[in-house]
RNA sequence: GCUCGGAUGGUGGAAUUGGUAGACACGUUGGACUUAAAAUCCAAUGACCAUUGCGGUCGUGCGGGUUCAAGUCCCGCUCCGAGUACCA
């Protein structure tokens, strides 16, 4: 008995399975969901059933098509668990009805196999990411292959593929040839506008740009140096170097996300990180805000998901001011949604980073300002905007000028201000905005009130539908919405400021100082970039010896030789001949990980043809976009955003047809882990002088590695807590035992017998804490496996266990599943991960119960958007189901159905079955058709029919839920075809026509008992038979009813 | 902090969108079959009270409200989860 644990228990079972197909081996008829999920899955490959076909492929008139899209998984070196593939399955459910339905469907999957995972795991063990990257994409591919998918593999992609990535580069290549033209709201060629530049200067041009760009005439640009063209090209171009605010963490030579770094220092190894700026790729999203925003309106996704973009790309509408600055020539531009409350400015706020703080602040303040600004360096964004608690900031010393009432304004600077938002600096109103208040409350700066008869002693009014504007010159008496435009009138007139939209959407940086992604198809010429012409794409990622930033802190890519780039060759050759004549650097960043991701649903359009083109006109022109997209809502604002502005960008540019990558879009919820906790106990030993432990003492006191781990388990932790304190007090027996062992562990070792040296002894009191388990070693009942625990990692190997009843646990005499032996540990909900060890793998599940069984399961769980903890023990039901399903089609275990007319009742079933399973399907309601199914299993097995009338639609309408069995059921049923084929069952009304209906009749709303009636009752007549009802004469108990509510085919309530 | 979700029996969840709360499963308990176990089948199962039977009270995170009728609508909270711009 070693060695035991739950998937050992449950292999039994099948064992038994096994047998109990021997013994039926003449009709060998049994359910076994081995074979036939191995046979269709073959079959499947084999005669490639589910290849989508292009418009061309079909003879007469094509179907219709329909787009079936997974978000791109990436593929991680952990595998699978049961959470991934939630979504695979819906959709897989949702493409495979959709064929019954009678579309082409394209169903594709491949892999986003860039990134920082396999970069991580490179550093760690000197592997090349691209060999990991394989290994781990076969592994996925093998426990995908399990779960009985109708993906169309022929179609595959990987972003990591030289032949895909070059179409990424070629993308990258338009943007950068690309500018976005204001006035026909379209990204439109670089070339149109330099043309204009030659002719009539950019003083005419609207165009998303640069904030600095500056004016000049047709003849100065023709003056300008090829070079200084090229630095004002660069400020209209979609895609852009820019300085970038990063997270730089010096030690580790490279940036931070936000989600790396822990109270300020570095994830991994606990370093220093601070902001700083560095030159980067950006892309010019900000220009396609708006269309990104009027564009959410005609998408089929959840509201939520578009209030999350929508917020995300945050308009604004509002009023740019200047403010002048005294004793200075800057101005200090800022942003407000209300300049309705310009004259309740009493100070303004610059983000610590504000490019003009180190110029305006005066010699008496510089010190603060210089530590202030070294202090918030070093807190993340996420910090700043997160903590309201902890108001800081400082005087610059400097004044502004009032733009109306000439009044000097404080210039201060503040970290809740950040540096990338708007333009950096705050007109601060405290009467109206709640942080301006607290920062004026907290530094006794003035609080002007310019509302009439509102109160604000005690909170700033943000109220803009009830407040009349007061105290403010020309303003007073206004509502909000007249001040606004009075006040920005006023502005404009003496040009301090102007009407404008304000978008939070930043541009996104494009630049990642790593080596796994796609090489940017640029080399540098006298400092500036240029693009590699398009036919000697791709420019392939070099090889380097180690996945690390160079000593010099330049990205990973600077550590390859081969680097540089031969511009008459047009070939990468050796560093060495880098003379920036015709030979010149390469670019050292590659892309980020949504680069690829961000078209890649056009490239599975395409089949033939991907070598010359992205995809196809053709291709295009037939698949149009996804019709409907799965994946988890993480996504709502990154990957989502992202592909719909390259989607939109190509649209415009004449590459695509359609200014949307995904119709309909449905969000899948997490699947959640039950991890598994037993308890340590914890005790620790003091020298003899509490807290002067010398260092000798320091060196005999027992360290805890010494002792052998003591696990109690959960019943005996609820019983004491996380602390027990003076447990030798205790009364509870559990301690009691706990204090015993303790002592004989300690005589075992012989810790106080140490002649000579200090004295030391035992504290009093015991910690208990909660150590996770893998949950492989716990079975259905919550007991743990203690020898499989034992031998799982070396330190519980000498671990020694309470049990449930109190007694310590010992191999010989207290096995699992003996009476009184058990150990049992406790249960909690939490995100799935290999760290917290409470993977489920789905391979587990179909070696145990099939793959059906997995995909029934994994839908039965709960709605498809919603999180919902995973729990293996159900499983049993819909396996249970899926044997009432096959034993229908079975006598006596001999297949069997009847070529006779169906009874009516059964007719009913399945014809009301037909009508729940696909309005549920229509609404991804998945859950509730699994339901249904068990409910017209449960039904039909009752009715004793076995009909092929029935049955026959029957398979076809679980097909796409359980598509291996009813496989093997349609073809026992003598077809030939892959019931993938089949059309689906058509629902008829009349099977279902009820003439009487069961009414719930209610007293005061509380239903008392029920009554069948007509449904040909009028509502006098239901009232009247009510009414008459001995229960009903019971319940009024004489009185008379106050009304009486009748809603035929409803309910019945009497009020009494 | 901000934004978006969520909360219903011991557990996962259902509820035709304001009309019988707890469908369907899991688990638990009891029973049948068996030498025994497994498998299978049958029955009970929100809590409390009552019980020979009829039955009654409470109950959808908390506090209010609207309504003949509220899990569902309105107002105010609490707690949990996700995202927050270089994880994918």
């Amino acid at each position: 008995m070693t060695d035991y644990n739950i998937l050992k228990l449950t292999s039994i079972n099948i064992i038994n399975i096994t047998f109990a197909k021997i013994e039926f081996q003449d009709n060998d008829m049994a359910y076994n969901f081995k074979d036939i999920e191995s046979k269709w899955q073959k079959r499947w490959a084999d005669n490639q059933t589910f290849k989508a076909k292009q418009k061309t492929d079909f003879e007469g008139e094509p179907k219709p098509p329909f787009y079936v899209l997974d978000m791109f998984p990436y593929p991680s070196g952990a595998g699978l668990h049961v959470g991934h593939p939630l979504g695979y399955i819906a959709s897989d459910i949702y493409a495979r009805y959709k064929r019954h339905k009678g579309f082409n469907v394209l169903h594709p999957q491949g892999y986003d196999s860039f990134g920082l995972p396999a970069e991580q795991y490179a550093i760690q063990t000197g592997q090349h990411p691209a060999k990991t990257t394989e290994v781990n994409i076969k592994r996925y591919r093998e426990q995908l292959d399990k779960i009985g998918f109708s993906f169309d593999w022929s179609r595959e992609v990987r972003t990591s593929d030289p032949n895909y990535y070059k179409w990424t580069q070629w993308i990258f290549i338009q943007l950068f040839n690309s500018y976005y033209c204001l006035d026909s709201q379209q990204a439109r060629s670089i070339d149109e506008l330099i043309s204009v530049f030659t002719e009539e200067g950019n003083s005419k041009i609207n165009a998303a740009c640069d904030d600095d760009v500056t004016e000049f005439s047709a003849e100065e640009w023709l003056n300008y140096s090829e070079n200084q063209q090229q630095e004002i090209l660069l400020k209209y171009r979609l895609t852009y170097l820019a300085e970038t605010e990063v997270n730089w963490c010096p030690q580790l030579g490279t940036v931070l996300a936000n989600d790396e770094i822990v109270n300020g220092v570095s994830e991994r190894g606990g370093y220093l990180v601070v902001r700083k700026k560095m030159k980067q790729w950006s892309m010019r999203i900000s220009a396609y805000a708006e269309r990104l925003l009027s564009g959410l309106e005609k998408l089929d996704w959840t509201d939520s998901l578009k209030e999350s973009q929508r917020n995300w790309i945050g308009k604004s509408v509002g009023a740019q001011l200047k403010f002048e600055i005294q004793n200075s020539k800057h101005i200090i531009e800022t942003f407000t949604t209300r300049p309705d409350t310009i004259f309740g400015v009493s100070f303004l706020t610059l983000a610590p980073e504000h490019e003009l703080v180190m110029e305006i602040t005066t010699p008496e303040q510089k010190s603060v300002v210089e530590d202030y600004i070294k202090t918030s360096a070093k807190r993340s964004e996420r910090e700043r905007m997160a903590d309201v608690k902890n108001i800081t900031g400082v005087f610059t010393g400097a004044f502004a000028k009032h733009p109306l009432s000439k009044e000097p304004i404080p210039i201060w600077i503040g970290d809740y201000v950040l540096a990338g938002y708007g333009t950096g600096a705050v007109m601060a109103v405290p009467c109206g905005d709640q942080r301006d208040y607290d920062f004026a409350k907290h530094f006794n700066i003035p609080i002007p009130n310019v509302f009439e008869n509102i109160d604000i002693s005690e909170n700033a009014h943000a109220d803009k539908t009830q407040t009349i504007i007061a105290n403010s010159d020309f303003l007073n008496g206004l509502n909000v919405k007249d001040a606004i435009s009075k006040a920005i009138e006023a502005l404009e007139e003496i040009d301090a400021g102007k009407a404008k939209i304000n978008y939070r959407l930043r541009d996104a940086v494009f630049s990642r100082q790593r080596y796994w992604g796609e090489p940017f198809p640029v080399y540098y010429k006298n400092g500036l970039p240029k693009m590699i012409e398009e036919k000697h794409l791709p420019l392939k990622l070099p090889e380097i010896n180690e996945y690390l930033p160079t000593e010099d802190g330049a990205p990973p890519l600077g550590r390859a030789t081969n680097w540089a780039w031969d511009s008459e060759k047009n070939e990468v050759v050796s560093n060495d001949l880098i003379d920036d004549k015709t030979v010149f650097p390469l670019e050292l960043n590659t892309m980020p990980g949504w680069a690829g991701s961000s078209w890649y649903m056009f490239r599975y359009m395409e089949t033939e043809n991907r070598k010359d083109n992205f995809a196809s006109k053709e291709a295009l022109e037939y698949w149009q976009n996804v019709d409907l997209y799965l994946g988890g809502s993480e996504h709502a604002t990154g990957h989502l955003l992202y592909s719909r502005f390259w989607t939109k960008f190509l649209k415009d540019r004449g590459y695509l047809n359609v200014d949307e990558p995904f119709k309909k879009l449905i969000n899948q919820g997490m699947i959640l882990g039950e991890s598994a906790f037993v308890y340590r106990v914890e005790w620790h030993y003091i020298g003899e002088n509490w807290g002067e432990v010398s260092e000798e003492d320091e060196s005999e006191i027992p360290r805890k590695s010494e002792f052998p781990n003591l696990y109690v388990s959960r019943a005996l932790f609820s019983e004491m807590g996380r602390y027990v304190k003076n447990y030798k007090e205790s009364s509870l027996k559990s301690v009691q035992i706990i204090s015993e062992k303790i002592d004989s562990l300690e005589k075992e070792l012989k810790i106080f017998e140490r002649p000579g040296k200090t004295k030391i002894s035992r504290s009093l009191s015991l910690a208990i804490t909660p150590v996770h388990v893998n949950v492989s070693f716990v079975n259905t009942s919550n007991e743990l496996d203690i020898e499989g625990f034992k031998n799982w990692r070396p330190e519980f190997s000498e671990a020694e266990f309470i049990l449930d009843n109190g007694k310590l646990y010992d191999a010989d005499s207290s096995p699992l599943g003996k009476p009184d032996g058990a150990f049992t540990v406790s249960r909690e909900v939490e995100k799935m991960s290999k760290s917290k060890y409470n993977v489920v793998n789905p391979d587990d599940i179909c070696e145990e119960y099939g793959a059906d069984s997995l995909r029934l399961y994994e839908m039965f769980l709960g709605p498809i958007d919603q999180a919902k903890p995973w729990n293996t023990a159900g499983l049993s039901g819909v396996f249970n189901f899926l044997k009432k399903l096959w034993k229908l089609y079975h006598q006596d275990e001999v297949f069997s159905i009847s070529e006779e007319k169906a009874s009516k009742e059964s007719l009913k079933t399945l014809h009301k079955t037909i009508r729940k399973v696909t309005e549920d399907i229509e609404n991804f309601s998945f859950n509730t058709s699994v339901s249904t199914f068990m409910i017209c299993v449960n039904e039909l097995t009752q009715q004793k029919c076995n009909n092929r009338e029935i049955l026959e639609p029957l398979a076809i309408l679980i097909a796409p839920y359980a598509p291996h069995i009813a496989e093997e059921l349609w073809e026992k049923m003598g077809h030939k075809n892959s019931i993938s084929t089949a059309e689906y069952p058509v629902f008829e009304e009349k099977f279902l026509k009820e003439d009487t209906k069961t009414y719930p009749v209610s007293f005061n709303g509380k239903m008392r008992f029920t009554l069948d009636l007509s449904l040909d009752l009028s509502k006098e007549e239901v009232e009247k038979i009510v009414m008459a009802d001995e229960r009903t004469q019971k319940q009024l108990e004489g009185q008379k009813p106050k009304k009486v509510i009748v809603v035929p085919g409803k309910i019945v309530n009497i009020v009494k």
